[in-house]
DNA sequence: ATGAAAGCGCTAACAT
DNA sequence: ATGTTAGCGCTTTCAT
């Protein structure tokens, strides 16, 4: 593997010389520049990142710590999109993208911040944490720039990406209560999920403006998966036959429990209008096509992306960043 | 940030003995030890693993180039499952993964090889690269560990991991015409995928040893995507209407076909029967639920990325891995 | 415009 | 069992 020294020797400089000389530096002839470059070309050299880094301190790296990578996590698009975003944005810098794997045990004895200063990433963007995470504090709080995803917390390092949860889930109830129903169940994600409250919040203040009675005989809390949708969803209607109509917290806990629903013999939407969250891929293929609100997934990874290589090239400060949601109204919802 | 030059000024001792003490080598006294260790502690040291990489030309990491990893891959939750595959590996093991950024047009400019070397990765997994990229034969021939996902080719440094997909299309093949059916029309994915050639000659086989004829306008190709299944499966049906069965090179060109052929009041399966290929996720919500060619994705990249460590750490051969498939009879498809 | 020299943080002979 | 030294490949003062 060739190095600038061997460049330097080749074409009889310094490797001072070939240094500027191949960062473009002004102050080299712009003959010696040519010459030094088509050594290089005839060594076939590529620099050595690793050694540029050590003396830069700058790895031009940013970690990806997507808490939950893993096989289950393929159903629910949710963080590919995100990834995808942050990989678009990042494409278009000069950054690379560092996966952390967070799911072995072996890496969790570290804390984030560990994991970011021992891989030297310049900045760290972290997607999928709970709120209950031991090193959330830490990171938060650290030195290490950094974007949270959905998760909404300031430091003096760190800014976050998030859609307006309340807002949606507000709309969701606003929708609900206009196609007038008036008994409304919520599925509602863990406590340990940030959006979990502020999707609770937007729609409990919709129903209060509708004048809708929401008790908390009403809510059920599931953890984001089909099958705890299923579970909520029974009980909820065990509880209370009346309901006509449910929120969900995600698209995928509303799939779980129109598919728990059906199997009880309630017709969807004809005695159960379904209303999701996230707008996944599935939810346009299943039957009923699923109502949603959709976020812009892909858009909270790139905006993620944006804001931490602003404050990495150009000293940005870390801000919020909301990315916007919207209603779809598809065939899991009916007026009544 | 601590240095082990500051731990062994603060211990008292030369910077070798901090590196040994800190790396577990025996030579060092185990109250030395002890101490270094404290005192690392105390400093909150991080190991620099940049400054480690350099010296030890090994840095610990392996690339993973998708190539078209990008916003619409999404929908095709193949890419992502592969992903999860190579992260559940790795995550056993003290590498870490970087993505590279292979869909822009900045980094384009530079080979795959190039793009390696500058980031020192001691390996790479390549995946969604077409068989008339320009920069295939020189990873293949190159210096650098490599595993490729789904490309037939064994190199010096490069072995491969695949299904067996001649196999997996016979099947397909086999079960449509003990199905009955004996007009079978082929919506096979592009020339430049190596699947496609090993899909068809799989189906072909199928279709020579049942004695059933198949010839070339029974055969349209299209690019993987929904849209381009649905213009295929107008054109095969509009060639020869008596046509009762497709069998498609992809699940997401499947789903096209159906949606497609339905619009032209084609009814599936009773009309027509559909089998796909890959079970993505997709597969098995839409309506009719499809009939399928499952592939292992998850340990698709499990078993690159175990390859390529097992190639890095242990000296590993590079080989040839199929892992399994297996059909998925589900409500597309029909006796006839 | 070019070069000499120092040093980024670490490991690894080679002493002792 | 511990220290001295050199060096990984690069950038960056500081001279000239």
């Amino acid at each position: 593997m060739a190095t600038i020294k061997d460049i330097a020797k080749k074409a009889g400089v310094s490797i001072t010389t070939v240094s500027r000389a191949l960062n473009g530096y002004s102050d080299v002839n712009e003959d010696t520049r040519k010459k030094i470059i088509e050594t290089a070309k005839s060594l076939n050299y590529s620099p050595n990142t690793i050694a540029r880094s050590l003396v830069m301190k700058k790895s031009r790296t940013i970690g990806l710590l997507i808490s939950g990578l893993m096989r289950e996590s393929a159903k629910d698009n949710f963080m590919i999109e995100v990834m995808t975003g942050v990989n678009d944005f990042a494409s278009q810098t000069d950054y690379d993208i560092v996966l952390f794997n967070t799911n072995s045990s072996k890496q969790r004895e570290k804390t984030y911040t560990q994991l970011c200063r021992e891989r030297k990433v310049d900045g760290v963007i972290i997607q999928g944490i709970r709120t209950d995470d031991p090193y959330l504090e830490e990171v938060v709080e650290g030195e290490i720039p950094c974007v949270l995803v959905d998760i909404p917390k300031i430091g003096r390092y760190a800014g976050y990406v998030s859609s307006d949860n309340a807002a949606g889930s507000f709309e969701a109830g606003n929708y609900l209560a206009e196609a007038g129903h008036t008994n409304i169940g919520m599925i509602n994600g863990h406590e340990y999920a940030f959006v979990s409250k502020e999707r609770l919040t937007g729609f409990q203040k919709a129903m209060m403006e509708k004048g809708i009675s929401f008790q908390a005989d009403h809510i059920e809390n599931g953890d984001f998966t089909e099958e705890s949708g299923e579970r909520a969803a029974l009980t909820l209607l065990e509880r209370d036959p009346a309901i006509t109509a449910l929120f969900c917290a995600s698209d995928l806990m509303a799939i779980g429990a129109m598919n728990g629903l059906r199997a009880k013999g309630y017709r969807i939407p004809e005695d159960i209008s379904i209303v999701g969250y996230d707008n996944i891929l599935l939810s346009r293929y299943v039957q009923p096509s699923l109502t949603t609100i959709a976020q812009d997934t892909h858009g909270l990874g790139y905006e993620a992306a944006k804001m931490l290589v602003d404050m990495l090239d150009h000293d940005g400060k870390p801000r919020r960043t909301l990315v916007k949601h919207e209603l779809i109204v598809r065939n899991s919802s009916i007026m009544r």
